[in-house]
DNA sequence: ATTGCAAGTGAAACAATGTTGCAAATATAG
DNA sequence: CTATATTTGCAACATTGTTTCACTTGCAAT
């Protein structure tokens, strides 16, 4: 699907910064830090509106923020916007040597039994390691 | 243990800062937040050195930082400075409803199978849902 | 108990991440 | 093309965290 078509289909207003936003999303293997899609956007980019722009395509289940620690960021793109709360959740990741994040999305997250009274919601899941090509 | 021992075994300074610190969160059920932290050591507080005592503890792995998401950050208790990389990794749960923190202890984190490569050092695995008390 | 000094503290300044209010600009439906 | 609801961009603010540096303190050796 192309970038016009993702936002047409979740009824949000195709603005010159939401699509250069999922642009650089999608040129990317990898998810993004706010700095990398800044860099991409040129001068185009403002915080504040960036800001608000990944609210509304988070909301959309379009991007999701993967929260490595409080300091490390990144931003990926779902797959075609299917991504939402129960569906598709999957683990992150983090490279303690490159600092890349990578989605795992054959890791398949496994059912918690959590204590009784207790409602699952959602869960994030962060794998710290070395990835492949730093860990020779 | 006590405060001072706990302090003392793992040679490192005891400081009222330190103390105050160990002593709200040993005297709390669940992790706390660094403003509840604040609440307890009253007019001792001093932020900086909350955030340098904070790092001094958890590399010792006195304490462990838990990171609901970049704005919900929670400090617990280890038990008895035994949790360190490698061991004794355990789930944190987020009640979305009353904001309160739990380390679920008894969910046992499965091993997961990651790309060939790929080296493990840690994982933060963070629950979102309702706890007992709110999930009625 | 005193002293020396490494370690810890606290103030100021800075940085990153994020939010809110408001006036101006714009996307899109009709 | 126009109307209008949405979006943008600026200013200001909030939270979380770090760095530098002068001053103070914990504690071990005497």
């Amino acid at each position: 699907m192309n970038t016009t078509d993702i936002l047409k289909s979740h009824d949000i207003k195709k603005t010159p910064g939401r699509i250069a936003i999922v642009k650089a999303l999608q040129e990317s293997e990898l998810p993004l830090s706010e700095n990398e899609i800044k860099i991409q956007m040129e001068e185009m980019y403002d915080r504040i509106t960036f800001y608000r722009n990944m609210q509304v395509l988070a909301s959309a289940g379009i991007v999701h923020k993967i929260v490595i620690d409080n300091t490390i960021i990144k931003y990926g793109l779902s797959c075609c916007g299917q991504e939402h709360r129960h569906q598709n959740e999957h683990a992150h990741f983090y490279c303690e040597k490159c600092h890349s994040v990578v989605c795992l999305k054959e890791v398949r997250i496994p059912d918690y039994q959590l204590p009784s009274g207790y409602k699952l919601f959602d869960s994030d899941i962060i794998i710290k390691g070395a990835c492949e090509k730093c860990s020779h």
